[in-house]
RNA sequence: GGGCCCGUAGCAUAGCCCGGUGGUGCGCCCGGCUGAUAACCGGGAGGUCAUGUGUUCGAAUCACAUCGGGCCCA
């Protein structure tokens, strides 16, 4: 055991200590260790390689590292490879926008093949940045041999994969809707798209109907620019639809509205007048025909037969008529199919109209709404803007649009009900988290549409005939090879858009160009993460994963993609359990976001206070699944509760070093034999810290199994702060003091050293690096190398005593109220008192502070005696208060007279009198009074210099009084604490010994301390000669000499260090 | 527009499932302690339990609505 710093400095001692777990490869050993155990099979949900991770993202890592600490020292061979998400449209447009591109065209003229190097350079790069940030949070998962979505292993996982799904005709080829990024020019997933607000014009608008003159239906849309793919109105079957005659500008037409509607609508197109003609029922409209107002400009409108059809989906808003353009809408388009329309989409992958949309061919459809809205002339019947929630591309923040295209889908649809169904099987934390949101997530899932027309992400591996238009989904690269005939340099882009496959119909297969979607890729983790396809063992052993744990934001990302893939794959969900956590907030609650520049950044939190501390502040602060306001004075005080432990830890270790204290142990291993031994000699404050810890132990024990991390922490924090320093390390103090041999020393170093390994043990999963520094200290010489090597002790019910911890709780209640009562008396703690006295009724109070407790209780209140009194203590008198209100009606004018002699007699006589019913005759002569009940009331009444204090179930008195004895060792603690200070100021050790000499002003005072204390004071504060005098100051020869003022008395003290 | 979570003193939280005087920590003020000491301990002040309505003898707790925050969706 070596000394200890006497500051707590938690950035220096987390790098020597995670430097000695480099140089020692500690976690390898720790893994070696455990590498026969129980597997346990944790997948990391692979972050983004963005660079830098946020306080979310340390979190997340501190979640799974912490718990997975926990599951290494309960035995398990915990499967912990680290996963890194490494392709996808945000890289590239990181890559785009260092390379000043514009679209896609750019990437092209530049290369594909250097524009992927530079995608792949970028994710490596900050694969390896965020490698040291999580490192530094104390992280331990295996980062060296992390999964990458880049490997050849990896996407071969991807490619297995879907060969799964075209095995099972879970792929589909189709011509769909689909969510477009026009500057990415690509489909993106509904997970992809970003809602936020859009202004856009709201314009209702006449489509007239053939063969009647004058006479039109009225739709509303916020999308001019669909208006040309325009091939149908909808209707609602049930809803009344209006024929109206509306005037504006004296001119006349004929327009149907649903009757409900008509008014809104018609003041928004400014009519004068009007009248409802007739009604018809929606049903009724259904076949009617109509032409394009665009008819004349765009040449695609006159091939169109326009027609009235009835949907579902149509509400009551607006004119209760729905454009229906199937090219540019999800329902439109489901609605399209049904009914066998025209699935026009006259915008390329730019969002610009091609030649078919005549007069707006070339210009970009958000920006053409005006020239629409143009060409429409007389048709468009009003117009204004709105502000919307829109749909963005999530990287590039371009609003999407819909557009038909022909797109490879997972048919999620027809997988719903057994994704519902292993939903219920996985255990969730919380609940809710998967019994509510998820499965309504999953209830509502549509088709997942998995190709992006783009670049860097794994490629769909789907060769096409161009001849007969069959297609071959190749599930590994070896079977590539062999079908091709040809190496495979490197299975991405655009390597692997050179094989060709020759088909059977004499055609070439050609890959189609398409890339996955980049959650497709993580989707496959679980799998790929073991090697599989391309090794079996693991993935026969393991799978699926015992546990995972991320953010509430993976319900529609990972957690989903993960089930979907895997539901397909395998037809059953990849984890068994998942713990679903919140997002870190600023202060307010509000969202960090740089915008707002409220971001808190891990690394300054580390270079404040260190990684354990925000590891201990993170978990402890809100429950996982709760969202994380952070608050710097929260983790200051999460920083003070760690320093506290540090000096908890500190305090012994000096008095060890000195006598040379070495635990029991076997064979330089330290178990708890001699705890368990002795338990039953130990002083109580011992055998109660050793109970305590144990408890403890159980309660976080508990909560860590049930992914509690906040209830585990405050418990040790509690334990650390209340139970530990406020509480044994006060008591155990004077023992360590002791000189020589000491059986009660002894007793005392053992004790605090057994909690202080167990507290550790526990303390290790969440703040690793502090823990490893204390138990490099005091870990016997044969011990386990590393605290992280050590196994969890989860509560030894034999060591627990519950009713001693009871017992304790009542005296820590009756050494506050004492110093309560001493506050009330003002008789400051180092001066003793003659007598405590608690009066309760209670038998539990009676045990612990008269009987078991009773010497502790001595000391804390610094009492000669403390003892308990059943019901009333004999002292406490009665003083009769008068009811001035009942004087009044009773006695009139002689009230006043009244009052004093109630004031003036015995409230003791007075209240057993009266409580035994009679009345009391008070006065003299012709002026006596009946007293009664009604007249008085009656106060406690304590004996002088007597104060109390409430305690739960009990009063506390203390009597203040003071005696000769008590004031000479009142005073004479007084000089022993100054001495002690300026042995302080001059900076002597502990084992220094001095000559002193006092000066006391007070002849009487100087006396009392002199007659009976000298030799106290002189042992206390280790003295060989001491002079105590009425007069004169001390010799100048000291080393310090120091006036004081003692509770009105003057002192001159003066120390000098004996060499 | 829909789903889920959250809203308790200046700040952070417990209690809510299973209704019965609202605890704790930080900060603040006052006092104590002084061989853990740029530590530590005691006391005090500070609350419309987001708002409103309902159920009930009784609501922070149950129900409904509204407002605010977060995540997810349309």
């Amino acid at each position: 055991m070596k000394e200890v710093a006497a500051n707590f400095n938690a950035k220096g001692l987390e790098n020597s200590v995670q430097e000695h777990w480099r140089t020692n490869d500690t976690y390898a050993t720790v893994k070696q260790h455990r590498s026969s155990g129980k597997p346990f099979f944790f997948v990391d949900g692979p972050p983004y390689t963005t660079g830098t991770i946020h306080l979310g993202t340390a979190w997340n890592k501190i979640l799974k590292d912490s718990i997975l600490r926990y599951h290494r020292m309960n035995g398990r061979h915990v499967i912990d490879r680290a996963g890194y998400d490494m392709h996808g449209l945000p890289i590239e447009v990181k890559v785009e926008q260092a390379l000043g591109f514009k679209s896609k065209k750019d990437i092209e003229k530049y290369g594909i093949k250097k524009f992927i190097g530079q995608c792949r350079e970028f994710a490596i790069r900050n694969k390896l940045l965020m490698d040291d940030q999580f490192i530094n949070l104390g992280v331990w998962l295996d980062f060296p041999g992390a999964y990458k979505t880049v490997m050849p292993e990896y996407i071969e996982a991807a490619w297995w994969t879907l060969a799964r799904a075209e095995e099972k005709g879970m792929l589909e080829r189709g011509h769909r809707v689909v969510n477009w990024c026009p500057r990415c020019e690509t489909a993106i997933a509904d997970a992809e798209v970003e809602y936020a607000d859009e202004n856009d014009p709201s314009v209702f608008v006449k489509f007239p109907l053939k063969g009647r003159a004058n006479e039109f239906l009225v739709i509303w849309t916020t999308t001019p620019w669909t208006l040309p793919a325009n091939v149908a109105v909808a209707v609602a079957k049930d809803f009344e639809y209006a024929k109206v005659l509306a005037i504006k500008d004296d001119k006349e037409t004929l327009l149907w509205i649903a009757e409900p509607l008509v008014k809104a609508v018609l003041r928004k197109g400014r009519c004068k007048d009007y009248a409802i003609l007739e009604t018809k029922k929606g049903a009724d409209l259904v076949g009617w025909v109509y032409e394009s107002p665009l008819a004349s400009c765009v040449p695609l409108q006159r091939e169109i037969a326009h027609k009235v059809l009835a949907a579902d989906f149509v509400a009551l808003e607006n004119t209760g008529m729905v454009h229906i353009a199937p090219g540019h809408g999800w329902d439109d388009f489901v609605l399209g199919t049904k009914e066998g329309l025209p699935i026009v989409c006259p915008v390329d992958g730019a969002g610009k109209f091609k030649e078919e949309a005549g007069c707006f061919a070339g210009q970009f459809v958000r920006d053409s709404n005006e020239n629409v809205l143009v060409a429409l002339g007389d048709h468009l019947f009003a117009k204004e803007t709105v502000t919307h929630r829109y749909g963005h591309c999530w990287r590039c923040k371009t609003p999407i649009i819909f557009r038909a295209t022909s797109q490879w889908f997972l048919k999620i649809s027809e997988m719903r009900d057994l994704m519902l169904k292993e939903v219920e099987k996985v255990i969730w934390y919380p609940e809710w988290a998967g019994s509510a949101r998820f499965y309504d997530w999953i209830k509502d899932a549509r088709d997942w549409c998995i190709s992006r027309q783009r670049y860097w992400g794994i490629p769909i591996p789907v060769w096409v005939c161009p001849k007969c238009d069959a297609y071959r989904v190749i599930g590994t690269i070896a079977e590539l090879e062999e079908r091709s005939g040809k190496p495979l340099a490197d299975p991405h882009r655009p390597y692997v858009d050179d094989i060709t496959i020759p088909c059977t119909c004499g055609g070439t297969m050609k890959r189609v160009e398409d890339i996955f979607d980049v959650w497709f890729d993580s989707a496959v983790a679980s799998w790929a993460t073991l090697g599989f396809p391309g090794k079996t063992a693991d993935f026969e052993n393991l799978w699926p994963a015992d546990f995972i744990t991320e953010g509430q934001d993976q319900t529609r990302g990972w957690f989903y993609s993960q089930l979907g893939a895997s539901t397909i794959a395998f037809g059953k969900a990849p984890y068994k359990s998942v713990c679903m956590h919140g997002f870190a907030l600023d202060a307010e609650g509000k969202k960090m976001s740089k915008s707002l520049g409220n971001v808190v950044t891990p690394e300054e939190v580390i270079a404040k206070v260190g990684a354990d501390v925000l590891r201990l502040y993170i978990l402890s602060s809100s429950a996982p699944w709760d969202d994380l306001k952070f608050n710097w004075e929260g983790v200051g005080t999460i920083n003070r509760a760690a320093n506290i432990l540090w000096n908890v830890y500190r305090f012994p270790v000096p008095y060890m070093i000195l006598d040379k204290f070495e635990p029991a142990n076997t064979g330089g291993i330290w178990d708890d034999a001699y705890i368990r031994a002795h338990l039953k000699q130990m002083p109580d404050e011992d055998q109660f810290i050793i109970s305590r810890i144990n408890t403890v132990a159980a309660t976080v024990d508990a909560a860590i199994k049930e992914c509690q991390l906040h209830r585990a922490t405050r418990e040790l924090i509690n334990f650390i702060l209340e139970d530990l320093s406020r509480w044994y390390v006060q008591l155990v103090r004077e023992r360590m003091w002791i000189e020589g041999e000491s059986e009660s020393k002894h007793f005392a170093y053992e004790t605090i050293y057994y909690v202080m390994r167990r507290l550790i043990g526990l303390l290790a999963p969440v703040c690793p690096h502090i823990t490893e520094e204390i138990y490099s200290n005091l870990r016997c010489k044969n011990d386990p190398a590393s605290v992280h090597l050590l196994d969890w002790n989860k509560g030894e019910p034999a060591l627990m005593d519950g009713s001693l911890e009871q017992a304790v709780g009542i005296v820590r209640s009756f050494d506050e109220a004492c110093a309560n009562a001493r506050q009330t008396g003002k008789r400051k703690l180092r001066w003793p008192v003659s007598e405590v006295v608690v009066v309760t009724d209670s038998e539990p109070v009676r045990d612990a502070i008269g009987r078991r407790l009773n010497v502790v209780c001595k000391d804390r209140a610094n009492a000669k005696t403390v003892r308990v009194v059943m019901g009333r203590w004999e002292r406490i008198g009665w003083k009769a208060e008068p009811i001035m209100k009942a004087l009044g009606r009773g006695f009139g004018k002689n009230s006043f007279a009244v009052k004093t002699l109630i004031e003036g007699a015995d409230g003791n006589l007075l209240k057993a009198e009266i409580g035994a019913g009679r009345t009391v005759k008070l006065g003299e002569g012709d002026a006596v009074f009946d007293i009664g009940d009604e007249h008085v009331t009656f106060a406690e009444q304590l004996p002088p210099e007597v104060f109390s204090a409430p305690m739960p179930d009990a009063t506390v008195y203390v009597d203040v009084q003071l005696t000769p004895e008590l004031e000479a060792e009142g005073y004479a603690r007084e000089v022993i604490r100054r001495i002690n200070e300026m042995r302080k100021q001059l900076d002597l050790a502990v084992e220094d010994f001095i000559i002193a000499d006092a000066a006391v002003a007070d002849e009487r005072i100087c006396a009392l301390i002199q007659g009976t204390w000298r030799a106290g004071i002189m042992d206390e504060v280790r003295a060989r000669e001491l002079a105590i005098h009425n007069t004169g100051a001390a010799a100048k020869t000291y080393d310090m000499v120091k006036d004081w003022d003692v509770e009105g008395v003057a002192m001159t003290i003066g120390i000098a260090k004996v060499i």
